[in-house]
DNA sequence: CCAACGCGTGCATTAGTGCGCACATATAAT
DNA sequence: ATTATATGTGCGCACTAATGCACGCGTTGG
């Protein structure tokens, strides 16, 4: 069936229908606790959120930082302690336009 | 705030709104390629499908298997040579549901 | 001004995952 | 029956990611 397949042209397709690295960020076990929990108690600082957890504070801080970069969670700095929430819109849109995509993805093919 | 926390119960609140593991699946840099190029080409057999990536034979074989575990796509053996497809509709309706449910979730918390 | 606190980061250790090779199994062809 | 083809699997190697500790930086409080 010689298929011309391009492995970049597919990376392109996906990367147009989901954002990969933000649902790969979200499905970590960890990080899935980790947002459950905020959103259940909103805004809150990184050591209280690790007070939460059977892991290390700076293993807390890593994840949501990681988070953060894929939009997931926001950010706020006040003196010296650094408070997250979740960021429902933005979790809730990618969830949708992944969605959306996907469908018209393999419909169309 | 002295929160209780039930990592237990998070990890549950989250399976029941989102296949975690059939993302984890599909998000793997490879294994989505390799969905993409079997959705635009059909059912193929394992050999054929391997042809067209640059990896040993053994390990597309070990991703479509992982794939199939999970639904995204359907296996069928005729003879020696095994055959793999797409499951649109199982896809579609991981992220469909997942949309949904992770929507009602991140409001009703 | 100095001690205490909150947070992030470098580093080493550990755990997890992907990969290819060699081999085993099953089916087909001669 | 013997050989060839198609696929799956055990195993070791390499690479990535997660984790905890120690430390540095910035901020607060005395």
């Amino acid at each position: 069936m010689k298929t011309k397949y391009d492995p970049e042209k597919c990376r392109e397709m996906i990367q147009e229908s989901i954002d990969i690295d933000f649902f790969r960020t979200i499905c970590d076990p960890v990080r899935s606790k980790l947002l459950i929990f905020l959103a259940s108690t909103g805004e809150l600082s990184v050591g209280k959120i690790a007070e939460n957890f059977p892991l290390n504070r700076s293993v807390i801080s890593r994840h949501l930082d990681y988070m953060n970069r894929f939009g997931a969670v926001q950010r706020r700095k006040e003196g010296r302690e650094v408070y997250y929430k979740v960021d429902k819109n933005c979790i809730i849109n990618k969830f949708d336009s992944a969605s959306t995509n996907i469908k018209a993805l393999l419909n169309n093919l």
